[in-house]
DNA sequence: TATTACATGCTGATCGTTTAGGATCTTTTT
DNA sequence: AAAAAGATCCTAAACGATCAGCATGTAATA
């Protein structure tokens, strides 16, 4: 498929040194915050070098979303719907699996998140687009999700199957957010523990909760 | 205190256009992807004239982080501990007060949690403070709540205090941003609604989750 | 020799900000 | 009460800096 040459290894590599680079920069002080400048400075590279590679500073930002959707998301769906076990089970592979991606890789993690709320009344087509396609995907799985627990007896049937899978991704995003708002004051262990327990159990106490 | 001269009320009522105007392209662009000719053009007034009231763009948004302090954060904190009434009443009236300010007040709403995460790693010293202190803030609020709903006996005490008022921000911001992306394929009620009781009772079933 | 990876150096446009002055309202002086 | 002086809101035009992007050249590989 690939040309192994020395110059076509050369260019990957340094492709993926300005898409580690960009997501860096985009993730830290947002689209239109980082210049093509501090791009290339970043890496040591020219303009004319990142413009061999790239089009344009708008097919940075696409590139970066594909990688997102390739490495998390589609990675994500297909280990999760191979899990042999109840939708609880898939829901706790699910957060295994975000919370080892993010440590591993926490700026592509939060390139989504973050970028599309710097976008979110933009109207700017091409991203939009494809931001919606990725929370379409993403909440088409934890929907199937929910329904199946629903089904299984492990969920609350009064829940609304579609809105509780955008609000999933919500408390996900939310707390992607403020890990990289208050890493500082908050550990990470713990706080991965809490966001788990409270969107399996919410606030109450866990042998049957009273309401107000 | 304010003199009411015909000069000052017009001096006033041209700051709060700015102000809202500047609000919806923070919110809807970013901070950056917010010119302050697109500021000036949305309501009708020369650059000139918008230095006359604001010394600098960052001038703008210190201005819109401190009406978002106090038009709801301290608002917000002010209702909820006159509520008579349990832990749970004031999360309830906490959220209450939340759904009510977003829907009239969206913009500013989103102000925070939107813009903290273009600077989340910026390093701009003026912005970082000011959220630390916001966030600050918001999370010794939920802190006391949770701690009271502790000893009531209606909040699980497994639960670590100062990491679920964090988680809380967390899950309410998320929730926000996911009402600004996908508004479309959301109604607003049942979002609320679902939220509410994601939060207070989790997934599970509200008579005695199982857990996994 | 042909292709590829990158450097140099520049373009017009746009950025945040400043300046000079005009128009209108307020205060002071006569 | 009328006129002069001052304060205030705003316009228009421009500033230097920086933006994304491109044309052309060079050096190395194939």
């Amino acid at each position: 498929m690939s040309p192994l040459t020395a110059k076509a290894i050369q260019s990957q590599k340094t492709v993926a040194r300005i898409l580690t680079a960009t997501a860096h920069l985009f993730v830290n002080h947002g689209y239109h915050g980082t210049s093509i400048a501090a791009i290339t400075k970043a890496i040591g590279l020219t303009k004319g070098a990142l413009y061999a590679h790239f089009s344009s500073k708008e097919d940075l930002l696409l590139a970066l979303i594909k990688q997102f959707e390739m490495e998390f998301l589609d990675q994500l769906i297909a280990e999760v719907e191979d899990v042999k076990g109840n939708a609880l089970d898939k829901l706790h592979h699910y957060f295994n699996f975000a919370a080892n991606f993010a440590e591993k890789n926490r700026e592509l993690c939060l390139l989504a998140t973050i970028i599309s709320a710097e976008f979110s009344g933009a109207g700017h087509d091409r991203f939009d687009s494809e931001f919606r396609r990725i929370y379409f995907k993403y909440a088409r799985f934890l929907r199937r999700i929910v329904e199946e627990g629903k089904l299984q007896g492990l969920i609350d049937p009064a829940l609304d199957t579609h809105t509780a899978a955008y609000t999933i991704i919500a408390f996900h995003d939310g707390v992607l957010l403020q890990w990289q708002r208050s890493r500082d004051v908050l550990e990470g262990p713990v706080f991965v523990k809490t966001f788990r327990q409270l969107l399996f159990h919410g606030l109450g106490m866990k042998n049957g909760a009273q309401d107000a």
